[in-house]
RNA sequence: GGCGGGAUAGCUCAGUCGGUAGAGCAGGGGACUGAAAAUCCCUGUGUCGCCAGUUCGAUUCUGGCUCCUGCCA
């Protein structure tokens, strides 16, 4: 246990409202919002990642937006030890950390921690450039059944599975699987986790509205700057939902509706696997159904920081 | 108006030398320990445009009709 100070977590699905919500928490508990997002990571991305605005970011400290170029890279790993330094930065200085986001695999690890396995970036970066294609695939697994069967039959269709055990076997002798630990997962601090849900089609529409709005008031602007700055050949924000069917849309391949569906349609993904998520990855967490009062939200939160 | 091409899953289309049909995308479900807004897995019954004819049997052949679409006028 890391400390025994319990901790507001507020999860959700993309254009949930859970900013808002955590924003209000801060406020209202003399707190500092911990972002737990891949993307608002980045500096340069703040519409497309519906980042919080600097009016915002004035009531209450953001940390972990804004922290680098999205020509870096940026991992779990990372993620987790910088989380780690902030939240002990905040208890030490008397105030609540509000932890609020939607990256799933950032909140598993930070709550529940990663095995210590080791990690060579310069290796798996090697190892992905050789194994990129479908001809290449196929000897990688073949390598993997023989040299690695385990991992071979968890995630024998699955490159990037099998890339990220093959660095772990050639570091370590040894099968990722079996490295793994699979004990129950047991929480590294105490915390009140909460989920948003939305009626299906609310949440839908939310995301339909939300694209329009970016759309209007500059995301295409940012996107030609960030594509300018070589954004879709970033390490890992090249992934950032919008930003290449936006680049489409500039080259003249798509209408300006058709990006848009484009990227209603790639959010909604998301969203639901998001969903999933939540609902399967985090038994510590209660579901709230939206849209909720925000002073039983926090009357509701600060009874469990009690407890 | 003439000559073609088309009409099949929500969308784009393949196919059935006559025995009621299948891909991609979308949609739905799931996975997830160092790229996670990523990646991967599972999931497809639809009057095969309408009406008649031939046939044991037609979505598939024939005729007519309707609607798209291309070229020529």
């Amino acid at each position: 246990m890391l400390h025994n100070q319990k901790i507001p977590v507020v999860m959700g699905p993309t254009a949930s409202g859970k900013s808002d919500l955590a924003l209000f928490l801060a406020r209202e508990m003399d707190g500092e919002i911990v972002s737990v997002d891949s993307m608002q990571l980045y500096q340069g991305l703040d519409i497309g990642t519906a980042k919080p605005i600097a009016a915002e970011r004035n009531l209450v400290p953001h940390h972990l937006i804004d922290i680098c170029s999205f020509n870096q890279r940026i991992d779990v790993y990372q993620y987790v030890e910088m989380a780690d330094r902030v939240i002990g930065d905040i208890l030490r200085r008397g105030k609540l950390p509000v932890l609020c986001g939607g990256t799933g695999m950032y909140f598993k690890a930070l709550m529940y921690g990663l095995d210590p396995l080791p990690g060579d970036s310069a290796l798996r970066a090697e190892l992905d450039a050789k194994y990129d294609n479908d001809a290449s695939f196929e000897e990688l697994k073949e390598l993997m059944r023989k040299q690695d069967p385990a991992d071979y039959e968890r995630w024998y269709s699955h490159r990037r599975k099998l890339i990220r055990a093959l660095e772990v076997f050639t570091l370590t002798g040894k099968s990722i699987t079996e490295l793994q630990t699979n004990k129950l997962p047991e929480l590294r601090f105490p915390v009140a986790a909460r989920v948003l849900l939305w009626d299906r089609d609310e949440l839908r529409a939310r995301i339909a509205l939300r694209t329009g709005k970016m759309l209007e008031s500059g995301w295409i602007e940012e996107a030609k700057e960030a594509i300018a700055s070589g954004i879709l050949t970033s390490p890992t924000a090249h992934q950032a939902i919008g930003y290449r069917i936006i680049g489409r849309y500039l080259a003249g391949e798509i209408t300006y509706d058709q990006m848009c569906e484009l990227i209603i349609t790639g959010t909604w993904q998301y969203a639901r696997r998001q969903l999933t998520w939540f609902k399967r990855q985090h038994p510590e967490a209660e579901m709230v159904d939206m849209p909720v009062d925000r002073n039983d939200f926090l009357l509701n939160m600060k009874n469990a920081l009690k407890g």
